[in-house]
DNA sequence: TTTTAATATCGTAATATTGCAATATATAAA
DNA sequence: TTTATATATTGCAATATTACGATATTAAAA
């Protein structure tokens, strides 16, 4: 149906999902990537980075500060972007957690 | 238009983005916190454990073996699956280095 | 105040995803 | 062989996502 049966499952799943789900568009991973580089910037310089018109730039922004993974502080006219570091330090302890816990051995 | 822009990024960019997106659900998510736990199991066991139609957990475990997160090996007439370890180390890593990358003043 | 600059929102078209019934395929058992 | 069991594929309806032009909003600058 193109809808997930989200009550189905529990929050964690729900929430592992959406998270991942913030992360998982090139246009967000690239802006992600240039957060990391860059440190903070305005949203205008990631719409002079990326080849996206800026209502495009602005909706995956409002994403990815939903799912708590950026945040923006208004700035006089402009509004300055950067990386929520818990949120990647919890998402690699997730995954690195998996990585340990797995066995080596598989059928 | 519901479709990515994928030639506008780097094969990286991309490839991050598949995997995300492979994890992006939460039926997927349950898949492989079943996974997890059972370390190896066959498809019928996690149609018996999920509350999702035989179809829709097979397309959904054939995503997941699409974006190589998990195998599956033919046993008789059924096929056991389980987890590809080294992805969860290479994403593990992957967030874990963009955490220890980021600086902790934000704007 | 008017203008300019920066960002957000709305509306919409194109495409992708999710879920399942029906059916196909493949292998073991009878 | 026929039958039963396990999984995959097809086709489709419902919904979600992506992208962008047009436009709104907000705040500094003139």
């Amino acid at each position: 149906m193109g809808i997930t049966k989200s009550e189905s499952f529990t929050t964690e799943q729900n929430e592992i999902a959406n998270l991942l789900k913030a992360m998982a568009n090139p246009a967000r991973v690239a802006i992600i990537q240039y957060l990391l580089k860059v440190d903070s910037c305005i949203c205008g310089d990631i719409v002079n980075e990326l080849p996206l018109a800026q209502p495009t730039i602005s909706q995956h922004l409002k994403e990815l500060k939903n799912a708590n993974i950026i945040q923006g502080t208004i700035e006089g006219k402009s509004i300055c972007y950067c990386l929520n570091k818990e949120v990647f330090e919890s998402i690699g302890r997730y995954f690195m957690g998996m990585y340990i816990k797995l066995d080596a051995k598989c059928c």
